[in-house]
RNA sequence: GCACCCGUAGCUCAGCUGGAUAGAGUAUUGGAUUCCGAAUCCAAAGGUCAGAGGUUCGAAUCCUCUCGGGUGCACCA
């Protein structure tokens, strides 16, 4: 059961796809295919124009040879502002500058630019940190990847639900509490909360060690937090997680993401008992060394999944299906995300499976959305290990560089603090949602606090720029009496890059790959930085001319600040 | 042992469902500011796309194997 595809009207024609649908439509019939069926080619060389359509496979069809077809198609074809030309097997299309200009620069930097109104409810998990332990990096790419693609959802019509799955149950709250009894400090707890819980935590494990006793205190201790009471033990878990939330805020409101529920995995507890009674009842359970598990080979996975440990207990599992469960009966989702790390791949194989093995058709609407892993380079992240940065470390230190680069480049600026926190916090998430999200990264301090070439900061600076000038004219950019032809080949090279944002966007979304937003960004950035750099604005003879170059500009400048904000990275006016 | 992910320039990475001469950034070298902000721009140099087979008109891209790196494999999450 996956989702109905989407109808044609959805999909809008904002920037290059007004002209892709033209082509598209053209060709089609010429050659008795579908238009949505014509998948349109970016051709490497420029100088083989916008898009390209390699006409090797329609040519079987035809009974002619690839370049004669091309060349046959070519000639017959006539489509407003396009051109078409054969070369060799290749039937490329080259937009007629003015055109474009005039479609690229009226649609890019609306707020609502390459939009749609796909209308699928979508639920996004994402960050989903263990209360009483700091964000370190490794919670980086969760947050910051999950939190671009509900906003990606969002400018296509989603109606979309983030979800933050709080690990905030298990055995080790047990644990925990039971060393808050011991040795809890509360002027710690006030002062850093989740710094004092670690070392609680840290403590007890290695005194357990020595003293049994301790281990036996925890299980009681769990025992009465899974009791349901409104005990002692239940009242300093919650005030564990309300000090923990405090913390994590912080860090998400730097980040400026927002959640729609706070739901850890405590927030299912009562719903175990009916999940597992389903699944009985969907006789997929049997026992197994005294546990309780669910066989998957025959969904093509050796390991089975273990919903019940001998002791009686849940598990992890089982938390995640009872939440899936909840969430398709309160949510009716299209799709729903999990942003999680690629090591947990299996888990996810594994609980999709029973719900398949139950007959649940809507388990092929889950989707586990893995990333590559955050190593050090003196190995992988180890809280024990002492191997660990923490996320606040690694803002406070960009933020940091931020300043001392502002203070070295504009010490005039009012507001140094402000704009530092916009610059570092945004090269942080920008380096981070660049890149592929499967491959493992390497955490390097100097790449990560880069702010020249490929960077966020480069697109701010841009951003500022554009800015910069557009306040120097005086006046807005007067796009009633806009002449697209005044600056249609000087900007024709941007306007391609603007243009093809809408695409990108889509493409990300579809993919789960913000990066590909982030590329497109650096493309408009590198186009944006040549284009003002050859094209003097202001002081201009011809008005019409000025006004034209200011369009460009506050067009290159609001689609920045609007493809960044989709990646969850504020641009700041003066840097 | 089994499974999954990754391997492209010195370094970090793009390369879309197979398509035309494999591209950026960084580092290196050289150049650009009487002119809207040099966190910028221009240029040079830099690649046996890990290796070997296969499919195809065409492979960095798909398949198989080998090598190298990472991750996971029942009572943690």
């Amino acid at each position: 059961m996956s989702p109905a595809p989407l109808p044609e009207s959805a999909i809008p024609e904002d920037g290059l796809d007004h002209f892709a649908a033209r082509i598209t439509a053209a060709v089609a019939p010429l050659i008795n295919q579908q238009a949505s069926a014509l998948q349109l080619e970016r051709p490497r060389q420029e100088e083989h124009g916008e898009f390209s359509l390699p006409c090797f496979r329609f040519a079987a069809g035809t009974g002619e040879k690839p370049p004669a077809l091309a060349a046959r198609l070519a000639d017959a074809i006539e489509i407003a502002d396009v051109e078409a030309s054969a070369v060799g097997p290749f039937l490329n299309f080259r937009i007629a500058s003015t055109a474009m200009a005039q479609v690229v620069l009226a649609d890019a930097g609306r707020e609502d630019y390459g939009s749609a109104k796909e209308g699928l409810t979508s639920i996004v998990e994402f960050s989903s940190p263990n209360i009483a332990k700091p964000m370190h990096v490794g919670h980086m790419r969760t947050t910051v990847i999950g939190a671009a693609l509900a906003r990606l959802f969002d400018h296509l019509g989603h109606k979309v639900i983030r979800i933050n799955h709080l690990g905030d149950w298990g055995a080790q709250f047990g644990k925990l509490v039971a060393a808050w009894r011991r040795w809890g400090s509360e002027e710690s707890l006030l002062t850093d909360p989740i710094d004092h819980l670690l070392k609680l935590y840290v403590r007890y494990h290695e005194e357990e060690e020595q003293d049994p006793t301790l281990g036996e205190d925890a299980k009681a201790a769990f025992q009465e937090l899974e009791s349901g009471e409104d005990n002692e033990t239940r009242k300093t878990w919650i005030r564990f997680t309300q000090e923990s939330l405090k913390e994590f805020q912080k860090v998400y409101d730097r980040f400026g993401i927002s959640f729609d529920y706070l739901r850890g995995e405590s927030w299912y507890e009562d719903k175990l008992e009916g999940l597992l009674a389903w699944l009985d009842s969907c006789g997929v359970t049997e026992e197994s060394d005294g546990a309780t598990i669910v066989d998957l080979t025959s969904e093509d996975i050796k390991t089975p999944c273990l919903v019940k440990t001998a002791h009686g207990t849940t598990l992890y599992a089982t938390r995640d299906l009872a939440a899936a469960r909840s969430r398709w009966d309160e949510f009716s989702f299209d799709q729903s995300l999990y942003v999680v790390g690629a090591e947990q791949t299996l888990h996810f194989q594994q609980f999709f499976a029973v719900l398949r093995r139950c007959g649940a058709d809507w388990a092929s609407r889950l989707e586990h959305v893995p990333f590559g892993l955050i190593r050090l380079a003196e190995g992988k992240l180890s809280t024990r290990a002492g191997r660990v940065i923490s996320l606040k470390e690694v803002l406070d230190r960009a933020v940091e560089l931020a300043l001392a680069a502002v203070e070295e480049k504009n010490p005039e600026l009012a507001n140094k603090e402000e704009v530092a926190e916009i610059i570092g916090v945004g090269a942080t998430m920008f380096h981070d949602l660049k890149h592929q999200r499967q491959k493992d990264v390497v955490f390097d301090w100097k790449e990560v606090l880069s702010f020249e070439g490929d960077t966020g900061p480069y697109l701010q600076y841009t951003y500022a720029r554009c800015g910069s000038i557009l306040r120097k004219a005086g006046k807005p950019a007067d796009r009633d009496n806009f002449d697209s032809s005044l600056v249609a080949e000087e900007s024709r090279e941007l306007c391609i890059a603007l243009g093809r944002l809408p695409q990108a966007i889509r493409e990300a979304a579809q993919k789960r790959e913000p990066m590909i937003v982030a590329q497109a960004l650096l493309r408009i950035g590198a186009a944006g930085n040549v284009y003002y750099r050859e094209n003097r604005v202001l002081g201009l003879e011809d008005p019409a001319q000025e006004n034209a170059r200011l369009v460009v500009l506050e067009t290159l400048r609001n689609t920045l600040s609007m493809g960044l904000g989709l990646l969850g990275i504020r641009c700041p006016e003066e840097m």
